[in-house]
DNA sequence: TTAGGCAGTCTCAATTAGAGACCTTTTGGC
DNA sequence: GCCAAAAGGTCTCTAATTGAGACTGCCTAA
């Protein structure tokens, strides 16, 4: 981090900003996680993910796409199916987003915890 | 990931989504980052993050304190001032996170050329 | 005495997300 | 032959979230 930020790439005014705005949001957060386990049809993931809406869903996949982490394949079959996979790009994002999804199930209990002590602390 | 899932902690109706839901955001994600460096006062953070609202610093504060990840010192000096720095369970989190800045700094010419690609595909 | 910093809160307007109807094509059941 | 369902979405309308910015109260330095 110390060297991007000595090479100017700093947090504000930067790509970066927008990339992390971008994939380290809710809903892509887990599309990608649920396309990582195997490649998935728009449908397929609308029941994956119970509280999404289709809008959203629509949105997420499309920003993906354009952000190179996931591809969107027609099938010309009756009806016709739509399939979305990872990158190779996507694929190596992967490494960093389950090493956030293990810290949370590591520190799930160490959160809830956390907002115990908080809860008790407001009420007194 | 799939040990978890075996264990029954999947995604869907689990804490780690809502705990993911918060971290994986963007002004927490920012405020942290800023944090990280050295502890930080509120108008420092405001100043920090330029394009961040009070009202927004001041509810991802109380979120990540509310969540164990940071620590709200207030300094009995004239005028007050109070101090936001990360607890150990926030340092924890910081490996993960870290990593995926990392990954934007490495991989945003990547994303930038599918940008192109995306658009001029949409233009024909 | 007025300007400014500190750490916020409050209100109102704009943006964004969610709910759910609708579309088109095709298959399967009755 | 006809209705229902599934495919992959779009569209509209409402509800929730966010942002802009005024305001608070206390204190210090000019």
């Amino acid at each position: 981090m110390a060297e991007w930020q000595a090479m100017g790439l700093d947090l504000h005014n930067c790509p970066i900003r927008s990339i992390l705005d971008q994939v380290a949001a809710k809903w892509p957060v887990l599309i990608l996680l649920e396309v990582h386990q195997e490649p998935k049809r728009f449908n397929m993931l609308l029941r994956a993910i119970p509280d999404i809406s289709r809008r959203m869903l629509t949105q997420g996949l499309r920003d993906l796409e354009q952000n190179g982490l996931l591809t969107r394949t027609l099938f010309d079959t009756r009806p016709p199916a739509v399939e979305y996979a990872l990158t190779a790009l996507g694929r190596s994002l992967m490494d960093p987003l389950l090493a956030l999804v293990d810290w949370a199930a590591l520190n799930r209990a160490a959160v809830a915890e956390a907002h115990r002590l908080y809860d008790s602390a407001r009420q007194a």
